[in-house]
Formats: C-alpha cells, structure tokens, sequence
RNA sequence: GGAGGGGUGCCAGAGCGGUUAAUCGGGGCAGACUGUAAAUCUGCUGCCUUCGGGCUACGUAGGUUCGAAUCCUACUCCCUCCA
C-alpha cells in the first residue's frame, strides 16, 4: 500500500512541495484543502486536477476541505492573470456556489465514515472580520517587502495593480489560518500558481501560532501545443451538462492528442500504475486504435456525468462516425442529436423546387452569411445527411428529409446541426 | 499641469491621395493525407448579389479634393516622458 504523496508523484501532479510534506503524508492522517473560484457557475476541465487531488486525498484516508471563494471571490485572485479582473456582485456568486457544490458531491465522499469530505465557504469567516482587526491581527505579519517579492504581484508592477488585488494573498493566507484553527487542517494544495499564496498562509500560521503547515502543488497543465487546457474552438469544456453536452464532453477527450493520452490518464482517471502502463503499450503497438483515449473518454464522462449518459455519448458517436445516417429511423435521430443545436422550420417553406442551401444554412446558424455559406460549399465543406453538397446554389427538397422529418446538416468533419420540419 | 506618440479587419501589425476590401504573419474555418490524432500541404477568412455588380468599412464628427485609411480641424480614448 503505498500513500498520497508516492500515488500524486507517479501520476506526475506533484509540481513541488514544500519541506516535510512527504513525511507528514506518509506518517499521518491529515486534513487539507484546496480553493475554488466561484467566478462562474460551474466548474470546467481545467479544475479537475485540483478536485482529483482531494478525491486522492480521501482515498488515503486523509480529509479534504473544499473552500468555495465566496469571499476572496469578491476581491479576484490576480496570480496568473495579467490584468485586474472585474468583480462579480455578490448574489451571482452565491449562485454560482450553489452550481458548483453540487458538482463536487459527484467526486468527494461527504457522508464518509471517518473521513468525510468537508465544504466551506470563505465569505464565512471573511465577510464579518472587520477592516481594523484583520490590519491589526493579520496584517502586521506581513512586510510589504515580503508582498512585492511575490511572483503573483512582481509580474504585474508594470500593468498595474489594484489595491484591493494586492490584498488578496493576505486574505487566503488568513483562510488557510482559520482552517488550520476550525479543522486542524495542516495542508494546502492548488496549481503551482497559488504557490505564494500558500507559503504565505504557511507563514502566517507559523507567525501567529506557532503551528507547522505544509504545501503543495500540481503543475499547470498546458496542451503540448502550448494552447490552454480545456479550451476548444467552441469555448471552454464546463463539467455542467446543461453547458457542455455530455457527448461533447466525451468527444473532448476522445480528440486527445497521442502525446497527452496517457499523461491525463494518470491525472484524471483512477487508474492504477500498471493499468495504465498497458494502455500506454496499447497507445505504442497499435495507435490508430485510440484505445488510450476511448478509455479515457469513458473514465472521466462516466464519473462527471454518470453511466447513463456515457452509453449515449457513446452510441451517438458510434452512429455520427460509423453508420450512413440515412439508415436511422427518426427515433434515433431524436436520442443522437438530443444534444445537437437544432432549428425548427414549417414544411410550408418547401416549395416545388425546394429551398436554397446557402440561405437555410445562414438562418440556422451554422454559416455567419450566405456569401460564407457558398464558399463553404464551394469548398466542399456542407454535408447534409451525410452526403457532401457541391453546387452553391442547391436547393434542398422535402424527399430528400428523413422521414419527412429531419434534416442532418454537417459542417467539416464534427459540427452538427438538426433542422425539424413542422407540419403545417 | 507641460511635451511627445498613437488609435486600421478576431489578434498582431504594414499602408507614396487614386489599380487598397486594404501587404505579411498569427488565429479561425474548410479540403487532401490519416486514426474523429499529430505533422504536412492547399484553399477560404467584411456584407449582399439574378455573378454583371452593389453596399459598408480604417476611434468620432466635420472639411479640403474629381478622388482620402492616407491631407486639415475639432472632439474622444490610450500610451510614454517631464512636473
């Protein structure tokens, strides 16, 4: 059996620790915690490392806090941004709470005997403390020397920086102190980002009471082309369902490049060291199988979102990238593209010769303009129901529909889009 | 408060008063090759078009001119330096 801090190093997130956390992970129980920024009302892909560390942490038989920002979230933490942040209003913060609450229940335990997993929120304790006692208690610990050296506010003296984000540092550093006196929590952890803001807080803990506390930190993940993790062309992967479709969640991580494959493996799923190292053979022997990503892709959807909605990713990806769409009845249709953007139209538009393309492809949203939609067809890049069109000024018909029902309209390889037929 | 520099398409950044819907690059999109990968190559990348054209664009508002992103004036915003 081994212990946290020998699973997070093989799994390569441990980006760097601070001295005698190795010990202290591996002679005792612990509590730790890691912070969540409420700036948006669900969690995405990028906060999955930090919520695999806690679920690691619980395995262990340690106790993880996960500490909403309802508080700092006010202020906006300025590490690793390059620009002040605009503040949220309070009450789309507390909203914004309450999504993500719910997506961490699917991974920490809260009801574990022994170890239950811990939720907080940092207005809590931050809201109340008044402006003079937290200068007096917290801040007469603090040299402004000791600030400036900070990575997170040194690389922003050129640009600027607000008061109010210079502050922030302090304000998590009290976190950590308040979590180190309610819950004995000894350990913070974050992306190697926050790494100042948790030594400050190992500091402060140390200054005011004496206490030890330890740190550690994930490395920030970058995809090998240097783009951010968790972003697509459409815009960021968010765990909700409602933001990202579950089929799209599957299929982000079914497009993972070979070199990531088996580095997220080890991050994001709980598979073991040997089981990976025979994907990993797998991925070598025989690439174009994929096997390292469908695994992937099933670990992870079927965690976030949950068996059911994984075998329809599936079965909707077998359909779009095996079979002819022309042999689904319209019921399939209806269960793949349940998640697929759609547009209504009365059958009434149809007249003898049919309805230009172009202009249908540009009402629905697929195309910004007619002129964009001819060139896409000029190009060769406009499928519908799977056959590609090549004449800029087809006119598509009723027969041609599914059922006299559905019209499947495809842009490139994996953009999609339902067109409905009313009847009259 | 004083002096100077600058605001161009998604970004970055060119642009002798006319052939500039605006160089080059990045990004994006599509195609080919593939494994729904990577790399590579090709094309497209303001709007509308009955494919002849038409329209709208270079911070904002005016002006000079046959003609302006390019010249002038005012306004506005940003940056740098001095105080």
């Amino acid at each position: 059996m081994g212990n946290l801090y020998n699973e997070l190093q093989w799994r390569g997130v441990l980006h760097a620790a601070t001295e005698g956390t190795q010990e202290v992970l591996t002679n005792k129980k612990v509590v730790g915690y890691i912070g969540f920024d409420p700036s948006a009302a669900s969690l995405h892909v990028g906060s999955l490392l930090p919520i695999m560390t806690l679920v690691h942490m619980q395995r262990y038989g340690h106790t993880p806090i996960a500490v909403l920002g309802g508080g700092t979230g006010l202020i906006g933490d300025p590490s690793g941004k390059t620009q002040e942040r605009p503040l949220l209003g309070k009450e789309k913060i507390e909203e914004n709470i309450q999504g993500i609450r719910k997506q961490l229940s699917k991974f920490l335990d809260f009801e574990a005997k022994g170890n239950p997993a811990i939720l907080v929120n940092n207005a809590d304790w931050l809201a109340s403390i008044s402006m003079l006692d937290f200068l007096r208690d917290i801040g007469k610990h603090f040299t402004v020397n000791y600030m400036l050296a900070k990575e997170s506010v040194e690389s922003r003296m050129e640009a600027g920086m607000s008061f109010t984000e210079f502050n922030y540092m302090l304000l998590q550093a009290y976190d950590f102190l308040t979590l180190y006196k309610r819950y004995r929590c000894v350990l913070q952890m974050g992306g190697s980002d926050q790494w100042g803001n948790i030594t400050s807080g190992i500091d402060l803990i140390r200054r005011l009471v004496k206490g030890k506390a330890y740190g550690l930190v994930t490395p920030l993940l970058q995809t090998s082309s240097g783009q951010k993790f968790g972003k697509t062309g459409s815009g960021t992967v968010w765990l909700d369902p409602n933001l990202s479709s579950p089929y799209h969640f599957y299929q982000f991580w079914l497009n993972t490049d070979d070199k990531e494959a088996i580095p997220y493996l080890k991050y994001f799923t709980l598979l073991s060291e040997a089981e990976i190292e025979s994907v990993a053979d797998s991925l070598a022997m025989s690439p174009e199988k994929r096997e390292a990503q469908k695994i992937l892709a099933s670990e992870i959807t079927r965690m976030v979102h949950g068996e059911e909605e994984l075998v329809k990713a599936k079965q909707a990806t077998a359909a779009l990238f095996g079979r002819e769409i022309k042999d689904l009845s319209a019921k399939d249709i209806l269960d793949v593209f349940a998640d697929t953007p759609s547009t209504d139209l009365s059958s009434s538009l149809f007249t003898e010769e049919g309805v230009l393309l172009s202009t249908l492809v540009q009402e629905c949203g697929l195309m910004p303009s007619k002129g964009a939609a001819r060139r896409m067809i000029k190009e060769g890049g406009l499928y519908v129901n799977n056959r590609r069109v090549t004449d800029e000024y087809y006119k598509l018909s009723l027969d041609e529909s599914i059922d006299g029902q559905f019209f499947v309209l495809r842009k490139g390889a994996k953009k999609y889009h339902l067109l409905r037929v009313l009847p009259e």
